[in-house]
Parts: C-alpha cells; structure tokens; sequence
DNA sequence: CTAAATCGATACGATGACGTATCGGAATTA
DNA sequence: TAATTCCGATACGTCATCGTATCGATTTAG
C-alpha cells in the first residue's frame, strides 16, 4: 500500500558493478512501463491490472514483481518517466507568441494523447492516494508550471508585462483553462466552440499586458 | 453496464395510484442516495461498492437491488439529487460581484466538501463510462454554466462587457479557473497561493469589462 | 563446467465484489 | 383475515485480481 521510501524500482543494486547470474532485460523494462502507461491512460489507476500489464506487454508477472515491489511502485516509476519531453529553453519570440504556440502543442490540439486521458485520473484520483499524486505533482506538473513562471518572468523583464503580475495567478489562468478545455473536449464535450488557443491566451493576458495607451492609470 | 435507458430508478410504477403490500420506506432512498454520494466522493466511482453502501445505509443489499438495477443506475440516480441547490433567479449587484460572490460560495472556500472531491472523480472517469459522464455534464454541469450564461447576457445587456464577448470562452475561462484551484487545494496543493476569488474574477474579466477610458478602440 | 539470476508459464490461496436467491417477519390493502 | 409487497439477514456461485511460489529453460560470470 504505502509509497513512500523505496527508489521508484527494487532490486537490482547489490554491488554497483557485477552480478553472476543472467541479466535483467532491458526491453522488458520498458516494455513494462510503456504498457503501465498506456494502459492506465485507458482504464485509470484503479482499473490498472498488473496481469493485463504482463500479457499486454508480453512479460510474466514474475518479471513484473521482481522489479516493482507493488502496483503502487509501478505506478511511480511510470510516472517518473513522463518528464522527457519539456522543453530546457524558453523558445524565442513574444511571450503571447510562445503562449499561444504551447498551449496549442501541449494541450488543445492534442486531446486524445495518452497524457490527456492520464491527467484528469491521476487528478480525480488524487484523495485516494495523496502520496502518489505528490509524486505525480512534483516530478510531472511542477516542471510544466515551472516552463510557464520563467515565460512570465521573461516577459516582465522585457516590459511586455506589467510588474505588478502575479506570476502563480496568471501561470494557474493559463493552464486551468486549456487543461479543463482539454479534458471536456476528450470527454466529448466542447465548453469553448470554436475558440483557438489564441483567443484563450489573449483573452487572458488583457489584464497582464502592458497596454500601451495608458501607462499604469488602471490601477 | 448499460445506462442507456432506465428511468434512473426501478419498479413502483405499474399502475399510478394503489398496490397491495407494505410501501417502501422513504428514509431508505434517502440513506441510500446520501450514502452513496458519500461514499462515491470518498472512494470514487470505482472504488464504490454496493454492499459498502448497504452496510452505511444501515440497509440490506435486497433492498438496494429491489430499487436500482446496477451500480451504474444507482450512481446515475445519486447524481440527479446534485441539483437541488441552484439558485433560480439571478442575484442582484454588478456582474463583476456576483462572479466573485459565486467563485467564493461555490469552490473556493469548500475546496473539502463532498462535491469537490467528487467532481474530480467523475471528470477523471469520464473515458470510462462515457454515458454516465454525459448525463453528469448534462444534469449537474451544464445548469451550473447556464447560470454562468445568463449573468454573462445580464452584464453586456447593462454594458457593463463588451458586446462582442464570446459568452462560452468567458463562462469556461471562469469556471476552469477556480475548479482547478479549488481541486488542487483539496489535494494539498495550492497553485495560486494568497490569491483570493476577486484577484481571479478581475484578472479575467479585465478582458471583457467595458473600459471607461477608451471605449471601442481595441478592436 | 558450475553457480547464480533471469526468463515465461502457470498454479495457488485469499480477498472482495457482483448480482441472485431464499428466509421469516412486518406493514399495508382489500 | 388473506394476499401482497417490503424489510433485514444471509448464503450462493462467479469472477477478477492480488502477491507468492514453483517449474524447467536460458543466459551470464568465474
């Protein structure tokens, strides 16, 4: 049950250099936590059966428990290896520019993506297992939030924005809104009907940008 | 698995008026719907297990089944009791006070009442069961938009917002904004820290409320 | 070659939930 | 009073899953 203390994987450590016996392979590693992924992404982290994991991934379940000491771990070292596709640098040009573009990419144009069906679960999830969404909190949506802060912190340097801008507030509008968007468009239902991703970032940001007729005299 | 096409409930129709037999005991639906409710909000939709309600109902299994056909028809019926606390008629006062008057009495300061841990659950099991989800969105979360419609309709009929406001971006950009905070904060994580419902309310609409200075030269 | 650790396959007992069925007793109508 | 329906309790068979254990076969280090 508990998932606290062991690193994400078990076994394995021993003497850092050799081992007799043979090896683990490699491939059924991945193959494992592709498959979690994949199939916790279908049927949700209470629906992830380890057995449909084996046969799905083509492993038997031995090889499954000899890594992972529960479901719970699996689930953990799944998630901690969502986070190889963010971006290091900020990207070049205006910050509503670079907005507009991401919440195209990350979200709005994508809502049937694994990662779009796998958030709203570990979301609704979160009370059942509030270590595990700690986990998923940290390692996965901080470094997102983390992309959107510098974004903004770079457009108030470059007076793009106003000073006074909460950066937490004006990072949590933007996700809220293209991240709920998401979800009911992959549920089916679309809440904003013909709104682009530029139509949420502008209507957004009126109240951050710097409005160059008046100066400052809205405040 | 179906919950296509039940009236929601089961039997005590046939003919309007009399039946033989003992009648069946109001408080029963009642501890049966509240429980499951409870229950749903705690554990989920998946975690819900109907002889779980019976034992916290204080009610036998036989009688939860003489009621309900399935899981699925008793969660369908639990949802449609959600809508017994909208208010009809529009509040009065400026646009911009009713929303954070809403904002704070609807989500934000009840970020652990049973709603806001189980309107997470449902929207992260929405690709599970796409037909109870329609028929939450459709009962519980559509009347909670139309309100948001008309208070919206209410204010560019005043000129208090602009003309040209696209009613669903606003009423989408409104709600996602606290529902995703108010999720968060039950989960433990707040991602607008010291902000209150007016800073979200305000940073939103600066967008859309007419401004008094300049009146139509932004378009 | 020998020892060790992995591999897939499969069997195991335990648990929990589903939906059905049966029971005697209680409430209500005719 | 007789027929009917609800009530709680409980037992039933079925199914899915958990985590463990055992098997012979395979791969590697020494």
């Amino acid at each position: 049950m508990s998932v606290v203390d062991q690193s994400v994987a078990k076994g394995v450590d021993a003497c850092a250099s050799r081992r007799p016996g043979r090896p683990r392979d490699a491939r059924a590693d991945e193959a494992i936590i592709e498959t979690t992924l994949d199939l916790m992404s279908a049927v949700g982290v209470t629906g992830l059966s380890i057995e449909e994991v084996a046969l799905r991934a083509e492993v038997s379940k031995a090889t499954i428990y000899r890594r992972f000491e529960s479901k719970d771990a699996l689930i953990v070292a799944a998630l901690a290896s969502l986070n190889t596709e963010l971006p290091t640098e900020l990207p070049e040009g205006s910050t509503r520019d670079v907005l507009v573009a991401v919440a195209e990419a990350w979200w709005l144009s994508h809502p049937m993506s694994r990662s779009a069906q796998l958030f709203p679960r570990l979301f609704g999830h979160a009370r059942s297992n509030p270590q595990l969404f700690g986990r998923f909190f940290d390692q996965v949506i901080e470094p997102r939030r983390d992309f959107f802060r510098s974004l903004i912190r770079r457009g108030i340097n470059r007076g793009e924005l106003r000073v006074q801008t909460d950066v937490e507030l004006l990072t949590t509008l933007l996700i809220s809104s293209s991240v709920y968007t998401m979800h009911l468009r992959a549920a089916g239902r679309d809440v904003a009907p013909g709104a682009t991703s530029a139509d949420f970032v502008d209507a957004i940001l009126a109240g951050f940008l710097i409005a160059p007729s008046r100066s400052e005299s809205s405040f």
